[in-house]
DNA sequence: AGTGAAATAT
DNA sequence: GATATTTCAC
């Protein structure tokens, strides 16, 4: 009944991605900052994921203003490409983004955010820490907390849990508790009642603790029993096609496709392996999860760090033409 | 701050 | 066109 020590490690142990996982892992937040000093845009046919606002459609009379995003804690230093993009390896000509200078006019600063793509690895954590929350607190601060991942906003975790919820309640309609037991089988969630658009397939990536489908287990109100690691720090390559995107990590191992890279890092402390395939198949190998975060930002590898801000980039792709490269960074400092 | 719904971007 | 993510409003 109560799980020991040595069980939940065992269980983690068994949930620890393999390194092939770790390492294809990535998030692709651009700063604004970023991709403004480096005056790249999204060459997608669409717009650019930065501002496009052209048309409010509606006007409240709220004047919303943009959400100053990173505090000045971390100064945004020009990143160096690692690979080969149209970005010097390091402009100091703009004392914007590192200073953060005077409020009033910093486009950098009040650009948006551009947009979060929840991978199945984050989406695990997200998933790990609302099981380990209880659904009772299962708040979007509280799970943007205990996530511990930089440049995660609470409202990112907050849209994304709702769409969780939105899955959750599905599934519990269609499998009712007979499939419910939801953990047995990932990719089993509402399989063969065919209850798995394509919505859920982010969502069919990570088990579904069965306290989600159990209110009353988690009416209990007590965090749940199995522990809640604070956050694997893992690079990731994340790889979409057109429109959707399906296995990151097979694709990755595939490779070959022009996309983008990103480094995740930690909030307080970056331990973690490998970027790039390239520096990836160097050390092939990541460190273990027990993040203590007290050390600082422990940085290696070929992943350039500057201050506070790590930076990879890997761009496999003709930048030129048809494909789209975007630039993936994760910002420190947030909360 | 949290949740629901709509809008927008991909 | 559909889906994912963001944003607005309550």
């Amino acid at each position: 009944m109560r799980e020991d020590d040595s069980n939940w490690f065992a269980r983690w142990e068994e949930e620890l991605p393999s390194p092939e996982e770790l390492m294809p892992l990535s998030q692709t937040l651009i700063t604004p900052d970023l991709a403004m000093a480096f005056d790249i845009r999204n060459p997608n046919s669409n717009s650019n994921n930065n501002n496009n606002n052209t048309s409010p459609p509606r006007g409240p009379a709220q004047a919303h203003q943009q959400h100053p995003p990173p505090p000045s804690s971390s100064p945004l230093q020009p990143p160096s490409s690692v690979t080969a993009q149209p970005n010097s390896s390091d402009f100091g000509d703009s004392a914007d983004l590192g200073s953060g200078g005077g409020p009033g006019e910093e486009p950098a600063r009040t650009l948006k955010r551009p947009r979060l793509v929840w991978t199945p690895q984050l989406h695990k954590r997200f998933v790990d820490a609302v099981a380990h929350l209880g659904i009772k607190n299962a708040v979007p601060k509280t799970i943007m907390q205990l996530m511990s991942v930089d440049g995660l906003t609470r409202e990112n975790v907050a849209s994304h849990l709702q769409k969780y919820r939105l899955y959750l309640k599905r599934m519990q309609g269609l499998s009712g508790g007979g499939g419910g037991g939801g953990a047995g089988g990932a990719g089993a969630a509402g399989l063969g009642g065919g209850a798995d658009p394509a919505t859920d397939h982010l969502f069919a990536s990570s088990p579904v603790p069965a306290h989600f489908l159990h209110p009353a287990a988690a009416a209990a109100g007590r965090p749940n029993s199995e522990h809640f690691l604070p956050y694997v720090p893992v690079a990731a390559l994340q790889h979409h096609h057109h429109h959707q995107q399906h296995m990151a990590a097979a694709v990755a191992a595939a490779g070959g496709h022009p996309q983008i890279q990103g480094q995740y890092h930690h909030r307080q402390v970056a331990h973690f392996g490998s970027p790039p395939a390239a520096v990836a198949a160097a050390n092939g190998q990541f460190e273990h999860p027990f993040l203590g975060r007290q050390g600082q930002a422990v940085h290696r590898m070929g992943a350039p760090v500057h201050n506070g801000y790590v930076e990879d980039l890997e761009s496999g792709n003709g930048a030129a033409g048809g494909g789209r490269k975007v630039l993936t960074l994760f910002p420190t400092g947030e909360d």
